[in-house]
DNA sequence: ATTTTTCATTTACATTTGTAATCAATTCAA
DNA sequence: TTGAATTGATTACAAATGTAAATGAAAAAT
């Protein structure tokens, strides 16, 4: 069952703005929205009717605002993504994409010694 | 100078046909994708045409037949396509978006092993 | 209570995408 | 050489997307 609605790259600055503030009122994601992009109120506006429309949020009236709160998790959206990304762009196999993206970018000490160390895990497990 | 053009889903599935053979011909474009996909000729044709108009591809005439080649490499291609979903859904975190992958999926012990030394050939070099 | 302000809901509109049919030119067969 | 068959080019059209203005209803101010 993929019920976890498309959402679009726009609708994704919205919705992660949502994530990271359950809860967060619309005046809020407007004012948090004005920094990192371009948009006008009313493009955002659009796009959480959107996202509404979608079943991707919902909302509450707490008092004159509305609040909103995502129905779909970002892990579940991630998700979703990266199985498209990774079958469009790599014929869905893993092995290279992550070669691809290992080898094309810079990666701190820290961070390659996390990797390995979940690899190490991972081969520890069948 | 980020000339890679925007390239759609469907449109993916055809020019990776290409990359796979250049000089192909549209007959056998459209035949290799009858298979992989439930798309009419008129469709396909389409979809050659927007990447044309994209500068995607070109084509040469070979006697009577039309054969394509790419403009745009599939490294291209996938870096473009790697940026954008990195930045999208994972803003643009490499190690997260990395062990996001690692974890969610099954991996052989082959390419574990091959992991393992990319991360390491990656930490020789700072 | 009436005016003004705020803000959610509707409507707008151009572009891109998915999907395809029709037109037009070139080639092949009769 | 003329009609039939291929097949590339043009046109079609609905849904999704990016971007936003207009509308309408509720709240605040006067």
């Amino acid at each position: 069952m993929d019920n976890t609605p498309r959402i679009s790259d726009a609708e994704w600055q919205v919705i992660k703005v949502i994530w990271q503030r359950p809860g967060i009122s619309a005046q809020e994601i407007i004012e948090e929205l004005e920094h990192s992009s371009s948009w006008s109120p009313a493009t955002i506006k659009t796009l959480l009717n959107r996202l509404l429309k979608k079943k991707a949020l919902r909302f509450e009236k707490e008092g004159k605002a509305y609040c909103y709160h995502a129905l779909v998790s970002e892990e579940e959206c991630r998700q979703s993504e990266s199985d498209s990304f990774l079958s469009r762009v790599f014929d869905g196999a893993l092995s290279p994409m992550l070669a691809h993206f290992i080898r094309s970018r810079p990666l701190s000490e820290e961070e390659l010694n996390e990797l390995e160390s979940l690899v190490r895990q991972k081969k520890g497990k069948p």
